[in-house]
DNA sequence: ATTAATGTTCAGAA
DNA sequence: TTTCTGAACATTAA
């Protein structure tokens, strides 16, 4: 489930071979499935980019920005099971679009693959990206959040700190699974009210976001068993190996080794956490 | 064999 | 205005 340390791992993966390179074809690729959502239709994105240069890759949030040469935008979204990857995708069969680069270097192509095809892809106008995606509907990015700006992201609202860590207008980047492992480390319930933080409270969640979201990254993300999650060159994220209480339910709680980690569901989500560590 | 669960975003309802 | 619910889809586990 790509979330910021798993976009910002395809980001970093696919740039040295994608940045400065002309594109030479995209096509789609062969696959029985629903399609997945294009806008404009393939056969006119193609025509929009073959010929111009990719100049910058970023990231937006959860979403794969490649900035092209004519201040237009082709904006990836991944959404549950969709990967950016240079090679080695985990089936042919779900493979969606693949974007070929002229000139020759190690990788001379990217693709984006999607099990579940929830993922969709959009060429942006030159301009148009930061009309459709403007402050109120994209937080600030969570990588660059300091304490000022959650208390500020905080204040006035009776949203469990759970819901309003994955609401991407407040803060974007984190997803389920990160929601539940940032308040792990930072000692708070997740069902406490936001408005209600302490300051103190406040300070944890900013340190404790940094804190797992670089970890996070350093690892390549997290490859759960059941998830497809890879990175560009389909190597295994290896953060899963240190997630304190996601997916842990019932496990002995890491941190104080004296209560099982629970589970509950907010917001048709399920959380994980420590009744001990982050207690009321 | 059917059903629930998975988790991101958006449309539309409350 | 804000908050909530269901749908989009494919696959696996129960």
């Amino acid at each position: 489930m790509p979330e910021l340390p798993e976009v910002e791992t395809m980001v970093r993966g696919i740039r040295p071979f994608v940045e400065g390179r002309t594109v030479k074809a995209v096509l789609r690729c062969r696959c029985s499935c629903k399609p997945i959502s294009i806008r404009p239709r393939l056969e006119l994105l193609a025509k929009r980019l073959v010929g111009r240069r990719i100049e910058s890759v970023r990231r937006l949030g959860k979403r794969v920005v490649l900035g092209v040469s004519d201040g237009s935008a082709v904006v990836i979204e991944p959404r549950m099971t969709g990967l950016m990857l240079l090679s080695d995708p985990p089936d042919r069969l779900h493979l969606r679009i693949e974007w070929k680069f002229a000139g020759r270097a190690k990788y001379n192509s990217i693709w984006f693959w999607d099990r579940r095809g929830l993922g969709t892809v959009r060429l942006f106008a030159p301009g148009e990206l930061e009309r459709t995606l403007p402050a109120n509907v994209l937080g600030p990015d969570a990588l660059l959040m300091d304490a000022e700006t959650w208390r500020e992201r905080c204040r006035k609202t009776s949203q469990p700190i759970k819901v309003l860590l994955l609401d991407q207008r407040k803060v974007a980047g984190i997803g389920n699974l990160y929601a539940s492992e940032i308040l792990h480390v930072a000692k708070i319930h997740p069902a406490k009210a936001a408005g209600r933080l302490k300051a103190d409270e406040i300070r944890r969640l900013s340190e404790a976001t940094r804190e797992v979201l670089e970890e996070a990254i350093r690892d390549e993300g997290s490859t759960l068993g059941d998830a497809t999650y890879r990175t560009a060159l389909n190597r295994n994220g290896r953060y899963q190996n240190k997630h304190r209480v996601y997916g842990r339910g019932d496990e002995t709680c890491p941190t104080c080794s004296e209560a099982p980690i629970r589970r509950f569901v907010q917001a048709q989500r399920s959380t994980f956490f420590c009744p001990v560590c982050q207690h009321r």
